[in-house]
RNA sequence: GGGGGUGUAGCUCAGUUUGGUUAGAGCGCCUGCCUGUCACGCAGGAGGUCGCCGGUUCGAGCCCGGUCACUCCCGCCA
């Protein structure tokens, strides 16, 4: 590299340069002024390269003056430095450039904040002045670690034979799944496009086209709240689909790519080459949630019917079983010896949760076996050796019980897993424990309208032969629909697709569609799936998510360039903004609307 | 739409419990001294509507009510 600004970088230079002149362009870093002798640390993309100053030298004063984070040219010699005097922290540690000459070529004002140290800093003042954020190193990694996976997965998605494929921005909006992002159509006033919640009809529509093996790293526009994982409005995933495939191909596929990716870019060990299946009624049960953190070693089990046995004089949860309710627990390993705090915190804090609390004891021997602590007195020694038989509970473990509605009990059990597990410090970091969950219901009962919806997507395939489904009893008809989930983090959903327009019709009209509006709101598709459609399936990772993973941070503001705030505002770019009236005009559109 | 947390100097924070003189510290900035630092050091200085509005009080950064901003969570996210 040659040219007016650098003939090298900042992390370049090493002893075997020394004697040479060199110039090198960056950001003042950091300044170290002794009087008569002055140290820059010049920072590019690279690294950094210490420069030297002394007061002898014409650009002395200039230099002294000069704000950080100005960008300047300096020309110099690369000197060897004195013994005792290197850093060995710097790849340049070994020399320094004596400054020659200088030219400023952008000056800096004064600062919002430092880009030098990791002091952590305001959330809006960070996205106001995100090109100085962006500087900062721990930022700099993430944004850099995110374009080698994106990189990473495009070469090894052409590896394993698929191609990408680009697809729509401006499409149509459509009945399900999250709020629509839209756009008025100036050439078709009144009417509007939306931006894809995902490329999901596209894809398959690519699949319909022949093409059999698609990818692309797709953004994603939901118009939905934030979450610390989740960014307003828009977001990537790594679209996937595949013709003429079953379930267990599109999981080999995946399990490659994860493997490997999480291989090559964390030094984290992936638990599982091949990843668990566990159907979504097991996990339910098992861990309270359908994205279960498998580092965790504690299991839920239900031991209501304990609760129907006369030797068991534990009346409040033996009333509410008798009304339905249910009885959960969770067991953790040799805790006998744990302080009263230690449970009576665990209870403290499901109520803060909003649970009635989890009622716990501890297993004793001495002659026989008994249960140590509040509820231990209202268990018979029989029903506590079911309660072993049934948990694999043994002497020196305890319980913690849940009872009541089964979405509660599951709810707070889950959390408490968590809970207990960081509590007892169970969870190793150091891995990643990624699994499949499989066998999704087809549909579900919605809570507040008590009508049958999707539960998932409504495009899946139903698990078992087609002429023999009965749909007298939709809620037991399973999807052949699966979820990826890596450390308790949920990375995608993916399933086999429906490709029978007539099974389509069918099971859109359990969920409440007629064919007429099924017709009105899909007919893209079905016109496709009336052609020849091959069966087809596919997935979707989250891209931000993976990234997150790799990069170990619990905010995806982190590993995002330019993101917006939680009320979906660009602080930098001021998004949005108001518009002229001329172009309200010419889309058709009026703003004056008062909503309810 | 709802709940929690935070808001004091350009930045990070202390002070709020128990209302009472001129609201402090570190970083940064300015001035001076300093030739081997790499978080350079030393001395001095500037910098404040204590988010905003209202109330209680002789007196409010501190108590009360409202409001705004940021953030985390619930709802929402096929």
């Amino acid at each position: 590299m040659m040219n007016k600004y650098r003939t090298h970088n900042c992390s370049e230079l090493k002893q075997t340069h020394a004697g040479e002149t060199v110039s090198l362009s960056g950001w003042l870093h950091r300044k170290r002024d002794h009087g008569n002798l002055l140290f820059i640390d010049l920072r590019d993309h690279y690294g950094l390269t210490q420069c030297v100053v002394e007061n002898n030298n014409k650009f002395f004063s200039i230099l002294e003056k000069l704000r950080s984070e100005s960008v300047l040219t300096i020309i110099g010699k690369v000197v060897k430095r004195e013994k005792g005097t290197e850093n060995f922290e710097l790849p340049t540690g070994e020399i320094e450039v004596d400054v020659q000459s200088i030219k400023i070529l952008s000056e800096a004002k004064d600062l919002p904040m430092p880009v030098f140290g990791e002091q952590d800093y305001p959330e809006d003042i960070r996205l106001k002045y995100r090109f100085l954020d962006l500087r900062r190193e721990e930022m700099h990694k993430n944004i850099i670690l995110r374009s080698k996976v994106v990189s990473f997965i495009r070469s090894e998605m052409l590896k394993l034979g698929f191609l990408e494929y680009q697809t729509p921005i401006l499409t149509s909006s459509s009945p399900e799944g999250a709020r629509d992002f839209l756009v008025p159509s100036r050439l078709n006033p009144g009417k509007f496009y939306a931006l894809p919640q995902a490329p999901q009809q596209f894809k398959q529509l690519i699949m319909v086209s022949g093409f059999d093996k698609y990818f692309q790293i797709a953004p994603c526009f939901r118009d939905e709240d934030a979450r610390a994982d989740r960014s307003p409005g828009e977001f990537y995933q790594l679209d996937i689909e595949m013709s003429f495939v079953e379930q267990e191909d599109i999981f080999k596929v995946l399990e490659i790519l994860m493997v490997n990716l999480f291989q090559k870019f964390s030094s984290k060990k992936v638990l599982n080459n091949k990843f668990p299946r566990i159907p979504y009624n097991e996990a339910m049960l098992k861990y309270g949630t359908d994205k279960p953190d498998l580092r965790n070693p504690l299991l839920i089990n239900d031991i209501t019917n304990i609760f129907t046995r006369d030797d068991v004089k534990f009346d409040i949860f033996k009333k509410l079983v008798k009304s339905g309710s249910i009885v959960r627990c969770i067991v953790t390993k040799k805790t006998k010896d744990k302080p009263r705090s230690f449970f009576d915190n665990i209870d403290k804090w499901s109520k803060e949760q909003g649970a009635s609390g989890l009622a716990y004891f501890t297993l004793e021997k001495n002659e026989k076996i008994s249960a140590k602590g509040p509820v231990g007195k209202f268990f018979s020694e029989d029903s506590l050796k079911e309660i072993m038989k049934i948990t694999k509970a043994e002497v020196g473990d305890s319980l913690f019980l849940a009872c009541g509605k089964i979405n509660e009990i599951e709810k707070i059990l889950s959390i408490s897993r968590d809970k207990i597990a960081k509590d007892l410090n169970l969870i190793n970091e150091d891995q990643f424990a990624f699994c499949w969950i499989v066998d999704y219901p087809m549909f579900e009962l919605d809570e507040q309208t008590k009508k049958i919806k999707f539960s998932h997507n409504p495009f899946s395939m139903p698990q078992g032969e087609i002429e023999k489904l009965d749909f007298k009893d939709p809620l037991k008809i399973k999807a052949y629909q699966y979820d990826i989930v890596c450390n308790g983090v949920e990375l995608s959903s993916g399933a086999i697709r429906n490709h029978v327009p007539e099974l389509m019709y069918k099971l859109f009209s359990i969920a409440g569609y007629d064919k007429k509006k099924v017709e009105e709101k899909f007919s893209g598709m079905l016109n496709a799936l009336s052609y020849g459609a091959p069966p087809h399936g596919g997935i979707a990772p989250g891209l931000d998510r993976i990234v997150m993973l790799l990069a170990n941070e619990k905010n995806i503001r982190e590993i995002t360039l330019f993101p917006m705030n939680q009320n979906a505002q660009d602080l930098m770019m001021k998004a949005p903004s108001e518009v002229e009236p001329k172009q309200l005009k010419e889309l058709s559109i009026k703003t004056d609307i008062k909503k309810d």
